[in-house]
RNA sequence: GAUUCGCUAGCUCAGUAGGUAGAGCAUCGCCCUUUUAAGGCGGGGGUCCUGGGUUCGAAUCCCAGGCGGAUCACCA
């Protein structure tokens, strides 16, 4: 054979021309009429309980054990395994036996998708059973599946290859069911958090995220063209921006969940594109916002796991409401015995080297106490943690500090020592937001390429008057990381950023 | 991008002075009508990531490249 297939695809292949030969369609367009779920059968079904006794469900075999006449047949459905029990004179009343030791027994594998009707029963093994009265192919399957087995809960031959996991998803979401687990959870979390928002009546949006000029956080974009308007786009690194210009349009409290796109390197933390969720809402402040953060995560915590308190890793993270607030200077002060309020760039600079944080030289003052908290603070704080009042310099977006001059009214949540959450108090002095993107545009001249673009259109919005607004961005990814105990943000993604497949 | 580890059958892995490859499961054949990592007997299956080099001979040693993981740098 020349085909390029392994011999057991070449014989699932084989086969398949054999069961249309035998008049059966591998692929039949009808329906199947499914009544019940494994999982639901395995919770309710008790001994010499009357339930389930024309019980039709489908699912994908995942494993056989053949004795002759008879058989046990695992199979798997969106909700979990059940076994069956197959027994040739029950699904061939008659004299042919083709269906049981010619279909079923040589032509079917693991892999393929069926359809069965029966009862269900309990084995001499204490196993709930359907005991199979009818069995229909519904989908074959050309390729052989990783099997993996398990017995007194230790796994054998797992399919961990985080490679093929990652490529093959489909793969790993049919061999590990902690794996599908993993993404419902990521549902619950948005729906809960969605929920929550909806609650206040606040409303969902969508804004663009082809982006003439991106804006609305420090990072570099990715740059694509439009043909007919024959102009560069951007794909959007955050919806801020958009979201303001509704709030001055008159919408007081609106939010997205926005897939967002940044052009930087890549590791468990960090995909291309990552979902955030942004909140702002009018005549509030960063203050405000805090206590909605805490509401929102502490029910988000409960509506999953019934808990505030989340294992993750070594930790047990609680994030029950009110968490622990710290300026940014007394955490710095905490973790470093250093005061570092009014000091001036040659000062920090300094500083930073005596505590042995690198630099660079395009690192203004706010970029240089942000380099020393990210290196001396963040990692060390567990518990969710919220550093308020941040250097104006690294915040052209935010509203300067109400009572503390050279800051922002600021806050970012920490935990498991990584940014949960940013968010303030939203700058709406269309004078003073001018001379903070022409700072940003001095930033970038020193080097500096995540600095911010100057966006005319945005500033226009802030003339005609916005108000008092806070506002937040939310890692949805990062936050389910948390809630799921994952340790690399391609764990909650179904399709991790990966180089193309290459075959030698 | 840097450092480091890995890449051998469908899956998980072994391969030990360099002598042209092995196990378990899966697969194929036979037996077995309540088994469960079913069992018993027998069989097949591999561009050893790719390309060079050293050598009589390379999965194994050397060089270059590909892909992935971990750590670091930038960032959420």
């Amino acid at each position: 054979m020349t085909t390029g297939f392994s011999e057991q695809e070449t014989i699932r292949r084989n086969s398949l021309q054999e069961l249309i030969k035998a008049g059966i369609n591998p692929y039949p367009p009808d329906t199947f009429e499914v009544n019940v779920k494994a999982a639901e059968i395995r919770k309710n079904f008790t001994a010499n309980c009357s339930l389930y006794q024309q019980a039709s469900m489908a699912g994908r075999i995942m494993s056989r054990r053949i004795m002759g006449a008879a058989s046990f047949v695992e199979i798997q459905d969106e909700s979990g395994r059940i076994q069956l029990y197959v027994k040739r004179d029950d699904i061939c009343p008659g004299e042919d036996k083709t269906l049981y030791n010619t279909v079923f027994k040589k032509l079917l594998d693991i892999g393929d998708i069926i359809g069965v009707t029966g009862f269900v029963f309990i084995t001499q093994m204490g196993e709930i059973t359907i005991h199979v009265k009818s069995l229909r192919l519904l989908s074959k399957s050309l390729r052989p599946l990783p099997i993996v087995k398990e017995k007194e809960n230790t796994v054998y031959d797992a399919f961990t290859d985080p490679e093929q996991r990652y490529r093959q998803r489909y793969v790993d979401l049919i061999v590990n069911p902690e794996v599908r687990e993993v993404f419902i959870q990521r549902n619950l979390l948005i729906n809960s958090m969605r929920q929550y928002l909806a609650s206040k009546s606040y409303l969902e949006v969508e804004t663009p995220i082809l982006q003439p000029l991106y804006g609305g956080a420090a990072a570099r974009p990715f740059k694509t063209h439009h043909n007919s308007l024959d102009m560069t786009l951007y794909l959007r690194i955050a919806n801020e921006l958009y979201l303001k210009r509704l709030v001055v349009g008159g919408y007081d409290g609106v939010f997205e969940f926005s897939k967002d796109f940044r052009n930087e390197g890549m590791d468990r933390f960090h995909n291309p594109e990552f979902t955030q969720m942004e909140l702002y809402v009018a005549y509030k402040d960063y203050e405000w916002m805090m206590k909605l953060v805490e509401e929102m995560v502490e029910k988000i915590a409960l509506d999953l796991h019934g808990t505030t308190e989340i294992k993750v890793g070594e930790n047990l993270i609680d994030f029950k409401r009110p968490w622990k607030r710290f300026t940014m200077f007394e955490v710095i002060q905490h973790f470093t015995g250093i005061d570092i309020e009014g000091k001036t760039e040659e000062e920090l600079v300094a500083i930073a080297k005596k505590l042995e944080v690198p630099l660079d030289t395009t690192m203004a003052k706010g970029k240089i106490i942000d380099q020393i908290f990210g290196e001396k603070c963040e990692p060390f704080l567990i518990q969710p943690t919220f550093i308020t009042d941040y250097p104006i310099e690294m915040s052209p977006l935010a509203k300067k500090h109400r009572t503390k001059d050279g800051l922002v009214e600021r806050f970012e949540a920490i935990c498991n020592g990584k940014e949960l959450c940013n968010a303030f108090s939203e700058l709406n002095d269309p004078i003073d937001q001018r001379e903070r993107f022409e700072l940003q545009l001095e930033l970038g001249k020193r080097g500096d390429d995540e600095s911010m673009v100057l966006d005319e259109d945005f500033l226009r919005a802030l003339e005609f008057g916005m108000p008092p607004t806070a506002g937040l961005g939310i890692g949805i990814d990062r936050l389910t990381m948390i809630m799921t105990n994952s340790s690399s943000i391609q764990d909650v993604l179904f399709f991790p950023q990966m180089r193309p497949e290459t075959r030698g």
